[in-house]
DNA sequence: CTTTGCCTGATAGACGCCTATCAGGAATTG
DNA sequence: CAATTCCTGATAGGCGTCTATCAGGCAAAG
């Protein structure tokens, strides 16, 4: 025998399947007790509605946007990459998939998009900014019925249902005691780049790491945090400056993006063997580099991952069921040369 | 507007459903031409058959098996606890899977449980022994029809249609390059302890380790292979001896299980803080032993993501379509103290 | 020209659920 | 006690596909 249907349900609890749909769907108001029975014999039987009948017969469609930063960030188009592959396989399932672009540094700017996504859609998941105005977005957004994930960098204390990304501070703290490691107790100084101090993301990162280099490695020296807006050039800049301040600099993190200009920097100086460098996000040019040793461990969240789990919850959301924390945990890659796939 | 219906390619080829349907699923012998024109009306409309509709109309269950070792490894007691999972979570989708223990180390046993699983499965999922009897036992299964995932470790030449796990060539290479690094450029020995030669991951994993050590790490000297069936107490005297025999080890690299071995006679010899110890899979244990820092790095594949791969790849394969290889991948993952889940 | 296939069309019913409507009984109000 | 209002049952039709059956057209074989 398969599973309980509506109908041994509504055999169950004696009523028809009328009243049983009404119970499910909230379709009308019914009888307390009625309510009663019917969850019973749901319990008893061990009901679970077929989520493919449902979703046939419903014959809805879901639409779903994510917002991007726009920009040159190799990360980011990857994420938008997986987000067009996700496109073309999903309407198969009925859902459509929208891709928006806006300037994530502006905090203006990112609000007035989200404002502007209106209620044409079912759900969104937003790359966002730590800022007031961009909560309140957010927050008016599911006011509206939007529901709303914050992809790779999280927006807490706003109304987002869930956070798609790893865990920040812990990947700060993998990448300290990476360097550590790899440094072997000599004694050198450190450089920490950012790419803003208003994505969440960067500063979680950036306290991990500190914290750890405080406490276990106390041969190393930490350098003040240098803000780079992910901006190619800056980086560059940011890095070269560093590399020629400090003559004894063995290790360098960079824990946001324009890892190209730190490895124009790095290559230019001619010292890319003698420091350890770690950098986030496994993309093109960050690959080459790790082939090549001027990058030495990648931290990485996988692009396609966080796309697929962003649009599993925001479907289940819709289709009011719950989710699998443990399926939705993006884990924290590590990438030597050796297991880049 | 919503996608192409099988109504829609029936009107476009100016036939009838039914032959359509005919067409799609070979039901019956249809003159070539209307074939032809069928089969343009699709790709002219990108026509693809509805999932869930097909699913639903079907009502057909599938039925799965996972064999998988019987015995101690806490590892293999991860992957059951998470077929079990999948299990309760794969009725609603008129799925089932059973779960069968077997011992993987004798290959007579391996191969007639596999014998035995008979006209009963849609599909099995098997942790297997790389042996000419085992292959044998494989390729039977698919001849009746059974679709066979070989599970962490592989089976190739087999008529397996899919191997669900790591690289472990790469995952032997990645633990060279850490434990290197983390070396320093240190002068001692390394050791490697392996469950069995007949274990394809294990074999690999060693070759990729042997690869790595020789060429890049000339200070290190890589000691003779141990062979420990993957019994705690064999692991731990192995592991014993090799403290004993060798003052100067400063690198372990166990590849495969009985890790709690390796830890007790880690901690007995009080020399857990100065060897790099790498192993393999997360497990209670081996959390532990990596938060204590008796273990320095632990390369993991996850245990509910290749079950669900496995899963998928199997319905994928019952339902004649294709599978996404860039979902199915599975990553190595690498572990610290730091980004335990 | 009849018989035998071979192709094709038409159609019914199922899968499990959703949506909607109508009618009638029960409970409440006046 | 009549008039409402509230609950509930019954039922029809649909979502897109599968499965199965029957009948008719057409061609080749006898």
């Amino acid at each position: 025998m398969g599973r309980a249907t509506i109908e041994d349900v509504a055999k169950q609890a004696g009523v028809s399947i009328a009243t049983v749909d009404r119970v499910l769907n909230g379709r009308a108001t019914v009888r307390p007790q009625t309510v009663e029975r019917v969850e019973r014999a749901i319990r008893q039987l061990n009901y679970q509605p077929d989520r493919l009948a449902a979703r046939l017969a419903r014959a809805r469609e879901y639409r779903f946007c994510f917002v991007l930063p726009e920009g040159t960030n190799a990360y980011m188009a990857l994420l938008a990459d997986e987000v067009k592959a996700a496109m073309a396989r999903m309407v198969q399932e009925k859902i459509i998939i929208d891709l928006r672009l806006a300037d994530v540094f502006d905090p203006e700017a990112l609000a007035s998009t989200l404002d502007t996504i209106g209620n044409i859609y079912d759900g969104a998941a937003v790359v966002a900014l730590d800022h007031p105005r961009v909560r309140e977005a957010i927050n008016a957004l599911s006011e509206r019925g939007v529901a709303v994930v914050t992809l790779v960098s999280d927006v807490p204390n706003s109304k987002r249902i869930h956070y798609v990304g790893i865990d920040n501070s812990s990947a700060g703290r993998t990448a300290a005691t990476l360097m550590g490691r790899y440094l072997c107790g000599r004694r050198g100084k450190v450089g920490l780049i950012a790419g803003s101090l208003s994505l969440r993301d960067h500063i979680e990162r950036q306290f991990g790491f500190e914290q750890v280099m405080m406490h276990e490695f106390p041969n190393l020296v930490l350098l003040p945090v240098r803000e780079s807006r992910d901006d190619p050039d800056r980086v560059h800049s940011v890095a070269a400056q560093l590399l020629a301040d400090h003559a004894d600099l063995i290790g360098l993190y960079n824990v946001g993006a324009g890892t190209p200009g730190i490895i124009s920097a790095l290559q230019q100086s001619g010292r890319k063997r003698d420091i350890v460098y770690i950098a986030h996000e496994l993309t093109g040019e960050s690959r080459r580099a790790l082939i090549d040793g001027t990058i030495d461990l990648i931290i990485n969240q996988d692009a396609g991952h966080e796309v697929r789990s962003a649009i599993r919850v925001l479907t289940s959301k819709a289709d009011k069921l719950p989710i699998v924390q443990a399926m939705e945990r993006i884990r924290i890659d590590i990438y030597v040369r050796d297991n880049i796939p």
